[in-house]
DNA sequence: GCTATTAATATCGACTCGCTACTATAAGAG
DNA sequence: CTCTTATAGTAGCGAGTCGATATTAATAGC
């Protein structure tokens, strides 16, 4: 029990020591994260609601950290006309570059053996969906891999919300995502 | 290289999650990491420095950090006689039974299977690891596992210091640490 | 139409964060 | 034994996160 304790201050104190990195430029580690998520979410799951949800944080800070970004200029808000009550935040041009940029701990992780970071993704992921399960929170996966996914036509369908996904949309995170 | 970065996001993500369920009673997730740290690291690895060092935060964060604690009961200022300038932090009754509460991400990675846990945990230290080394960061080992521990007295002794070892201390952090 | 319910936001107080400036102690050089 | 220089801790600043609460607007159920 005490070294499952460990793990958890480790998976901290990493995130903290790339927190400090994050501080670069004009973005904070939150803004960061609330970015990285738009850039694999698909339309449907950019609300300040669903970056909330994602993130573990309510709707009212995510709801201002998204203003800050559009402030700045690293994203852009877009009305849905289906449900007036809700916007989907886009990245701008300098949000996508913010993204891809380089990052110590990315390099730390990318310098493993193989087999070591396959094994660290695998347990990441599994203590995430336990993680997950006990809140009751969602799966967030993503479209491919989705059981209301349907591969057959051009770019893939969904058919829960009866659309056609937008090239390279199957590969992006959605919040209705149920594993097929 | 796509794929790392998926490792420090998912990295983030569970951090963020288990600061969300850090911010019941009067402790907020930055509080509870320093708390941990404190139950950890020997009576010399205490300061405002070392703490902030190991966190990777700045001094002056850390030194409200731990003000904070000490106002609501959690900890307690030690001068030292040697070094009039630096203070060592140390855990009250309530610091202690707050370190040893339940947690759900601690929950979720105790049901992981042994095999899956010791695979994360290995490949968390080892990324660790890389990542202070590329910061030029300290090791922060136990003392147990140094260079300058001496395992032939009572409960151990430390040559770099010349002074001997409180019961237990052996197990615990310091900021001399040097890999044996 | 009337009543939940939901999405987003504004506002509040406590706090973290990096930063700069400041004080007190310590250590080294002449 | 002074005179630097370095180090430990802290106060204060502005930006922003955090949970909590309340408000507005749009939607959904009946």
């Amino acid at each position: 029990m005490r070294n499952d304790h460990g793990i958890r201050i480790l998976i901290n104190r990493l995130a903290r020591i790339d927190s400090a990195a994050g501080w670069t430029g004009d973005l904070n580690p939150t803004q960061r994260a609330a970015l990285d998520y738009l850039s694999e979410a698909n339309q449907f799951s950019r609300s300040p609601s669903h970056v909330a949800d994602y993130l573990g944080t309510t709707r009212g800070t995510m709801s201002q950290t998204l203003k800050a970004l559009v402030r700045k200029g690293y994203a852009a808000e877009h009305r849905q006309k289906s449900d007036l009550r809700s916007i989907s935040y886009a990245l701008t041009e300098a949000g996508l570059a913010a993204v891809t940029e380089a990052n110590p701990i990315d390099d730390a992780i990318g310098n493993l053996p193989a087999g070591v970071r396959d094994a660290l993704r695998n347990g990441l992921l599994q203590s995430l969906k336990l993680a997950l399960e006990a809140n009751g929170g969602r799966s967030f996966g993503k479209c491919k891999t989705c059981a209301y996914h349907d591969a057959n036509s051009e770019n893939g369908f969904c058919t829960l919300l009866r659309l056609g996904l937008e090239p390279g949309e199957k590969d992006k995170i959605c919040i209705e995502h149920k594993e097929a």
